[in-house]
Formats: C-alpha cells, sequence, structure tokens
DNA sequence: CAGAATCCATAGCGATACTG
DNA sequence: CAGTATCGCTATGGATTCTG
C-alpha cells in the first residue's frame, strides 16, 4: 500500500507518484495530535478555544500547526466570524469524517486491549 | 474516549487511570513509523531485514526502537532462532493484527482520498 | 480570542562504529 | 545478521510575547 511499488507497467511513473502522495499524506496524518483533533472534532463544530480544551494536554502551538495542516489537506474547514472578539471555528469535512470513522477504530482498539498491553508491559519489564 | 474523563463516580480512580492509560498506548501507536511496521508485518513473519526493506526509508535505528516498543507492548512477537547468523523473526499477535485491521483502513482511507487532498493543497498553498 | 513570531531546551533521528 | 552504543545535528515542541 503506503510502499512504492516497482514495476514497469505503462502507468509506473502516476503509480510511484501516487504512492508517494499517499506515503506523504499518510506521514502527515499519522501523528498523535492530528489524529487526537480529528478525534475530539468528531460530529460537532469546535472553536479554536473548544479544540485546545478537548485534546488534553496540547499546546497552543501544535493545534495551531496541526489545525493549519489539517485544513490544507482539506480534512477541517476553517470558517472566522468576523467578529470581536474574532470567533474561529473548525469542522471535519467529509474527507475528515470519513478518517475519523478510522481512528474511531483505533480508539476502540485501544480500550479493548488495554489491560492485555498493561500485562505485556509487565511481563516485558520485569 | 482518549479525553480524561472527569466524574466523581466511586471509580473514578480507575476511570482515570484506564484513561490515561489508553492515552499512553495510544502516543506509543500513533506514529508514523509503528503503523507502517505493523502494517507491514500484516499476516507474514519477517526477518529485521525484510521488515527493514518493506518500510521504505526507515533507520536501523528506528526500526529497532519501534519493534522492541510494539515487542513491549504485546503488539509483535519476537522470536530468535540461535543459528549463526541469527535469525530473528517478527510476527503480529493477536492485539496486532486487530490493530492492523485499523491501519488498513488509513491507507485504504489515504488512496480514496490523495486526489482530493492534493487538489485541497494545491487551493490551500496558492 | 485566534494566531504569528521569537527563543530555547530536549527529543528524534541518522550515521557510524562495535559486539555476539 | 541483529542489536547496542555513541556522537552530533535537526526538528519538535513548550513558554512567552505581540498583534488585529
Amino acid at each position: 500500500m503506503v510502499t512504492k511499488q516497482l514495476n514497469d507497467s505503462p502507468d509506473e511513473a502516476d503509480l510511484t507518484r501516487a504512492d508517494s502522495l499517499a506515503r506523504e499524506i499518510f506521514s502527515d496524518v499519522a501523528n498523535k495530535w492530528a489524529l487526537l483533533i480529528i478525534e475530539s472534532l468528531g460530529e460537532r463544530t469546535l472553536r479554536f478555544s473548544e479544540v485546545r480544551s478537548e485534546v488534553e494536554g496540547i499546546s497552543h502551538k501544535m493545534l495551531t500547526q496541526n489545525l493549519r495542516m489539517l485544513e490544507r489537506n482539506g480534512l477541517v474547514e476553517r470558517t472566522v466570524h468576523p467578529t470581536v472578539p474574532p470567533r474561529v471555528e473548525y469542522t471535519l469535512t467529509e474527507p475528515g469524517r470519513a478518517l475519523r470513522a478510522t481512528v474511531e477504530g483505533m480508539c476502540d482498539w485501544t480500550h479493548r486491549y488495554f489491560r492485555h498491553i498493561e500485562a505485556s508491559r509487565h511481563r516485558f519489564d520485569g
């Protein structure tokens, strides 16, 4: 999948380009903060400060960076209300919601196996 | 889910402990290299060097570090064949395969939306 | 309030060399 | 071949300050 495919079919160039792009997107998205932000947004529309308090432990800077990145990739939509003080809201787009479905899967997995994992850690550490 | 829950039920302590553990596991696992390694292993059993060539671009060091971490969490099983030269093989455990299912989802997502994402990037950058 | 920009510490990571 | 250890650089990420 994400690994580059080497073949000599006519559209080899397109394939490798698609793969390297896929890989790049994967690298963008497959990080802790991005996934937690996506998870926290869910079906809701949240303000910057609301996302910040939902995603526990994230710094101001990491939040803006990741929101920018997600916006660039078209996973979140950013709407600015020209009020004072400014009000900026974030929602998942359709692709964003699609990705969120898989993130849900990861979260469920975490809860299903955390006891197992905890036990394994103790075995390993001792 | 991964966000800490604040309530005053009798087992509040267990809940927050479970949540912080879940979050810690999430932080371990939700990183590019770990997910790519899990994806590459699939149903197969691979040697260290084979994983290395499957996961394109990973360094020796990152591979060992992540394999160690995954082993510690009980997601991969490591078997050493006492031959010379040594032969070390890695397989996903049951929890590991369960997680892999969701990683598959992310990879599929990447392929389904990469054109959309590419377009969004161009819009954003220009 | 949202966010851009700066400064600074430390963790991530690659390269290299060394062992069983 | 697999794994550990060391060095050194860069990127990451936190704290802080400044703006509309």
